[in-house]
DNA sequence: TACCAATGTAGACGAGTGTATACTTGCCGG
DNA sequence: CCGGCAAGTATACACTCGTCTACATTGGTA
């Protein structure tokens, strides 16, 4: 029971309640294993937190309270970790950078699918490490509840933000293509990403073609974008 | 009362039993308002549809039974007409086969984007026309019962196999693609198509500009595709 | 005509739910 | 030491839910 109750202290604020601590871990084992989180009742909650129903009311609103603070838990452990590796990853892959490789259409195909590699392995390592966050977030994403859905394309759009940045720093793209655009494609991108970590926890058999699957997927859309852009016939909408 | 009974009823089968047509009905109706399928009470159906509790039984076996045979409804209001408008549209657009233009990397561009395009349009006129059908249909795809979800996964996998059908059979994409990529593109495309159907719908004033994106996403993909495919650096999982 | 199967209805049962009110416990500053 | 406050508990009420058994209405068919 105690053992239990530590066992994802990390990211929660040590401020918090331990109620309040036991009732989001066992809002997000539930969701993971059966239901969403608006078909959950606030007794099951406490049934499965092994407290009192009304405990929730205590620190939470309504369902929609708790899947918020679950959300900026969610957000606070995902975010900065995945930069960090990132960045680690690109500035690991821009070490050689003395030797580019021909680029055709301004892009550097090489270095790109190296990083692009590893960001895929590191999101879907990410995406191993914490499954549950990952099926409540992404069921959540298309769920019913507005609020929850915008705070998690926040997420989302947080971390194409991200990438968008390194991409740029690295120069990993053409100079022609710009930031606005970058943006953009790693909006789509993060998106992409963020959908197919549902069908890579579902089918675990087919874990590695998801992942190259996903990484193939990248590259074509940056060196799509890229020979478009180089050719005057790229045409995003402005917003 | 009779006059809604006849609100959707080309796509049921005649030799439904009223009641269930308007269980289904219901169904619909509710999922997209309000919550999930799985979410959904026998009660509030019946309410819904004007119908006593236990008609339902009559019917179905649970909520999953309903499910399916919704999706089944779903699928072949959407598969045929879908499937005979683009190859209208790209026969439409084949019929100036004569002047092709200046193709790279075995691709022609301008007629591409031309079929790719009435595509987009015509996908989201049909989500504009079926908006429920959709909304569920994608939340129910993000959702907890892995029957429904299956069912779902071959709805879009067999939108995708037509697409496909048909780039292949209009020359759209180079030789050296051969069908699998091709198959395994198409399917890419069409997931991506569905997973914005339902930010398309919950956005209504950037209906035009994610109708915009969408095209160009696609674009970016085929090219990226085309290009990598022609120095060799394509690298498709076989399955 | 009499049967019968399909369809829809009625009422009732136990279990589970959200929520309101009231109670206990532990802690911390004065 | 005490009063207040936050965290958690106990009990109770009205409601919905899924499901069961029994009954009524239809339309076709032997």
């Amino acid at each position: 029971m105690d053992a239990e109750l530590d066992d994802l202290p990390a990211h929660h604020k040590a401020t918090d309640a331990p109620g309040k601590r036991q009732l989001m871990a066992a809002a997000l084992r539930l969701s993971s294993t059966s239901r969403r989180m608006s078909s959950i009742g606030l007794r099951e909650l406490a049934r499965e937190a092994g407290l009192n129903p009304n405990t929730f009311y205590r620190h939470f609103r309504d369902v929609d309270d708790l899947g918020m603070a679950l959300i900026d838990d969610i957000s606070s452990q995902l975010r900065q970790p995945l930069r960090d590796l990132r960045r680690e990853a690109a500035a690991r892959a821009a070490c050689c950078d003395l030797l580019r490789q021909p680029q055709l259409f301004g892009i550097d195909l090489q270095r790109g699918r190296r990083v692009t590699h590893e960001t895929v392995q590191l999101f879907f390592d990410f995406v191993d490490q914490h499954p549950s966050v990952f099926i409540i977030g992404v069921r959540e994403l298309h769920g019913s509840s507005p609020v929850l859905r915008q705070a998690l394309v926040k997420v989302m759009d947080e971390f194409a933000e991200d990438m968008a940045i390194d991409l740029l720093e690295f120069n990993l793209l053409p100079d022609s293509l710009d930031q606005v655009k970058v943006r953009q494609i790693s909006a789509l991108v993060s998106h992409g990403l963020f959908n197919q970590a549902l069908d890579y926890l579902a089918q675990p058999e087919r874990k590695m073609a998801i992942r190259a699957l996903a990484e193939e997927q990248i590259i074509m859309q940056f060196t799509g974008a890229a020979v478009l852009q180089s050719l005057g016939l790229l045409q995003l909408p402005e917003h």
